[in-house]
DNA sequence: AAGCGAATGTGAACTGGTTCATACAGAATC
DNA sequence: GATTCTGTATGAACCAGTTCACATTCGCTT
């Protein structure tokens, strides 16, 4: 993963991008080119960043807040394929290969984003043939993951498929993940009231701690063995 | 889609790679430095090209017979990811990032195969800095599909999902799908006699027809529109 | 401070799909 | 041509997770 930086604080346009694993290795003047041509924008939670179906006009950064990426089925539920947080970039498919966006973006929490449209990005890094070979590193990482994401719901059942999400959501400093049961619910394929009703448990024994929009891992530990237990021989 | 030559026909390797995405625009001398650069390879039905956790040694094509691409859950269930016919490739993952294998890939008929290690690729393609480019879009259409199968799993029912799998894996031309019912099954997280009750239901409206390893599709409008809805029941 | 919407919590009924058990037919192996 | 294995077929019991129907609590807006 990503070396985050402390979370719920803002972040400048430097550090956002040079803590993403497209952008890491540039050196420092190329990285300040980019940050300068970035554009900021702060959006209220619930504001809708980009549609699916939208033409992607590029990258964008999120300086404060988080932002969760999702899609509609036909009858109108939700699924919550990814969660942004402060420190991290999203929407770079569309910037790399110019179709629209394949999903909804939108803040779960009033955010400051920073955008870098394609032309900032393919002007500013002709002439820098590693980016490309990054980019595809990057792209067959994100492969991988999602991959992954196949094999968890097909193989994980309700608390293994739970667990691991709170694990990987969690800010590892605070130990705590900031999203609603709803979300959660909705990331992993599961009711909302199965959600709430193995929380409960494991609030019960005492492995987490349930907060209104937030989980707070006391037992990672624990949470770990769940996760693993039915899981994909590594 | 690739246009994909007559299936279960052998195929030679240069028609094999210049029908893939990723090589597709290059001249003609160049195909052919790369077709004469792979080695072709013979294996009987139900062999093990690769395992997951193997150092990848690059792409591999298929001339004749079929592959699929699975993992075991730690239980030792199997979830096939993927079905590649003759004229098609895979492992290109571990060829552009160099990873090992992120799943098991086993003959399900006798087959040809040929490949292509990653020295053969980067250094017939250095200085060909667009293949970069094509590499990416590549991995991106790649990314949406998987991220697509996500969303299949969580929102579509059986019969959607059933008929889905069907529409893709039938040959364009036969109207039929090869493939046992047990690897259907395993392809979209049903349990092999839900998937037998499915088909024979449809059977019986005439809109397939069941062979010992394939299913025909004799009406693959009906089976579109099964899987076009979410399966509300209004 | 009152009202309201969003998030949480919980029981009870329900069901889509699994699991188990069993049968049979075609292909491969001896 | 007998045996064994793989694939298909189907009924019945079972169950993990959904759906429905509420109640409650928190935070925000008026």
């Amino acid at each position: 993963m990503s070396v985050s930086p402390k979370s719920a604080e803002s972040v400048d346009k430097l550090t956002l991008i040079r803590n993403h694993p497209l952008f890491r290795h540039l050196t420092s003047a190329i990285l300040e080119q980019l940050a300068a041509r970035m554009t900021k924008k702060a959006v209220r939670r619930g504001a809708i960043i980009f549609a699916k179906g939208d033409a992607g006009v590029g990258l964008i950064g999120v300086m404060r807040g988080s932002v969760k990426i999702s899609v509609l089925s036909a009858d109108g539920r939700e699924a919550v394929l990814n969660v942004i947080n402060a420190g991290e970039i999203f929407g770079e498919m569309a910037l790399l290969d110019g179709r629209p966006r394949s999903a909804d973006a939108t803040a779960m929490s009033d955010c400051d984003l920073v955008s870098m449209d394609r032309g900032t990005f393919t002007s500013t890094l002709r002439g820098q043939p590693d980016v490309l070979f990054k980019v595809i590193e990057f792209l067959c990482a994100r492969l991988r993951r999602t991959s992954e994401q196949v094999q968890d719901v097909m193989f994980l059942n309700a608390p293994a498929r739970l667990a691991k999400a709170l694990l990987q959501l969690a800010d590892k400093q605070e130990r705590k993940a900031k999203i609603t049961q709803r979300d959660i619910s909705q990331m992993i394929g599961l009711s909302r009231e199965m959600t709430n009703r193995q929380l409960r448990i494991w609030e019960r024994a005492n492995w987490v701690k349930l907060e209104r929009g937030g989980v707070v891992l006391v037992q990672p530990r624990h949470l770990e063995k769940v996760a693993a237990e039915a899981g994909e021989g590594d």
